[in-house]
DNA sequence: TGTTAGCACTTATTAGGGGAGAGTGCTAAA
DNA sequence: TTTAGCACTCTCCCCTAATAAGTGCTAACA
């Protein structure tokens, strides 16, 4: 592995091509090459050139005769490359654009739904790519609030509210018995015991308070221990798409119908995105995944840039951009690190 | 208006012209009707007839000497003449595959949002249309419940469940003395005069208290007035889709990317697709709008089959399925109808 | 030894022509 | 009113030729 080792002017030429071919999807030739980055040396030599980056696993040939283009291996290179470059330089447009941004999403700062929902849309239409973003993860916000509401004889629901302000709920079943009264004593319990904690070590609490008290209290108990833990697990649903009609006219896609449908197939279902946000780690400033680096299948011929966003350096989830490897990555970087900043600048309030 | 007065043969032709084309997408030659729909007189004078619909609006050549393609009208037409019979017919294969659905759905009856996820999931999948659902009116059902919780300061979230076990959150701004205490009240003030009417109506009431009582009471009254109208107040908002790739490898699409696009676009924005479900009666049975009969024009070029599903006779939300006109009405009613009926029963209990 | 110039070769793309096929419209006869 | 016949129109497909882009290779060059 690694990039061998290319001199500066391969590796000048290697770049070239993969900025050539983002800018305009056609096979790269070497006289373009040449005159367009003011090579002077004759094409011949770029050919050689290109030809040994060939064989070392950067470029392609879609066939004889005709110009090359980059493999995933480039793309990488490229990445890697522009990476540095991107995080220093701050371009004035996009200053401009968060900051007119950051005052819109002010608005929305405790309204979870309607500020990621935005801040899709925008990430979204500003870079003409799909954008996504994942919400705080339940499980390990804290909790603010759980009330049980009594329904339809056996059912109890379950609502719980986070320090986040969002709000979710659980339908669960439980046994006829239990009166509205009794539910209303066991919130006001776990509000009182909990209210601050984190929502997953509120679980891992109760289990082991199951686990003590069994021994000594009735079935009663552990039903309603049951009914707490319940209510307090969640599994991470709440994914917001935004923008798949913006990729829908790329040239990388206008050829065959199919891929796009592979897409649509693939956004549809969110539990396939949750698997992809779970594989990216949250580490990461910021995590760029090109084609067949990409752990899932369905996303062999795309490319994903996901930031997490903080509060107070922990984590709370991920915003990523979708498009295809011939991406502008530029941009795109620029554009999910200033969302990111955004989004833990607006939680962090 | 109306369909001028076609005798019975040219009605035939017209019928046979509309099924063929839906079966196959081509202009369609009299020669070929003639022999597929055995018709006994020879093809020149499906020709006359064809070309006497023609004048009528009913059909059109994409050029000169070339077969015939339906216009709107003649979709209608033929949906018309087919209605009746797909409301009598039922096929042994739909009626079992509803069967199959039946249980299945009705386990997931007291989770509503699971419940209009795997029935629009169904939808789309059976007919291979795109299949959307629109939750019951909030407004319209009944409160089951409603808690208050008081977050960050000066906001209030308020979280209300109707009858149908739908959890619904709003955020409000308030001010901030106000204590859980004096929420929790409230709360219970409203659970015990309103519980089992209609959320609608008792905003209409508590309106009518605002105003009357605003003379004798201080301005405390008017505002914890104003919150519990806010907490009560709905936009729709719920609407359910699946299966847009499913449409996109019709060859009513496949030649241009743009027309996909559009769909994406509007299909995305749920506020268009409230607004079509707006414009769509909830009393008959099964609407179904062709091409330019679309109040909207999104969707001047597809087709939309909708049935509202019900509970005690009173329309409670809409199921639809959209596709090309050229679509397989006969299936896509059908169905339609079935998930529907389906829905309702399962409501019903 | 790396670089250049020149040239033959490959391949995709485009335009044009011709024939086949499908289907119409019209006319005249039944 | 229907039919048979026929000329006409248009699309589609195949073939060919020309064009253009770009390579690979070789031999000369610095």
């Amino acid at each position: 592995m690694g990039n061998v080792n290319l001199d500066e002017r391969t590796k000048k030429v290697l770049y070239a091509v993969v900025e050539s071919y983002i800018e305009k999807p056609e096979p790269v030739g070497s006289r373009y090459i040449m005159k367009k980055y003011g090579f002077d040396v004759c094409s011949a030599t770029i050919r050689n050139i290109m030809s040994d980056l060939e064989d070392e696993g950067f470029l392609y040939q879609p066939h004889t005769s005709a110009g090359r283009l980059p493999t995933d291996k480039a793309y990488r290179f490229y990445v890697d490359y522009i990476f540095e470059q991107c995080l220093k330089n701050q371009s004035e447009e996009i200053k401009k654009y968060i900051e007119s941004l950051t005052k819109k999403l002010r608005k929305l700062r405790n309204n979870m739904n309607s500020l990621f929902l935005e801040t899709t849309n925008s990430l979204s239409s500003v870079t003409r790519y799909l954008g996504l973003a994942l919400l705080p993860e339940t499980d390990k916000t804290a909790l603010h609030r759980v009330d049980f509401i009594k329904f339809k004889e056996d059912y109890v629901i379950a609502v719980v509210v986070n320090d986040k302000g969002i709000v979710k709920n659980k339908i669960i079943k439980a046994y006829p018995e239990i009166t509205q009264q009794e539910l209303n004593k066991l919130a006001e319990f776990l509000n009182e015991t909990y209210q601050g904690k984190a929502i997953d070590e509120i679980r891992e609490d109760l289990f082991i308070r199951l686990k003590r008290e069994k021994l000594f209290w009735d079935k009663l108990i552990e039903k309603i221990l049951k009914i707490c833990q319940q209510a307090l697990y969640f599994t991470r649903e709440n994914v917001y798409i935004s923008g798949f009609y913006n990729i829908m006219h790329l040239p990388d896609f206008s050829s065959d119908i199919e891929k796009l449908r592979e897409i649509a197939k693939t956004i549809q279902d969110r539990h396939l995105l949750i698997k992809l946000f779970d594989s990216i780690s949250e580490e990461e400033e910021i995590k760029i995944i090109i084609g067949e680096e990409n752990p899932m299948e369905e996303f062999r011929n795309l490319s994903i840039i996901a930031s997490p966003y903080r509060e107070k350096n922990k984590p709370l989830g991920l915003i990523a951009l979708v498009g295809p490897k011939r991406m502008d990555y530029t941009k795109a970087i620029m554009f999910v690190r200033e969302f990111a900043n955004l989004l833990t600048n607006t939680l962090s309030k």
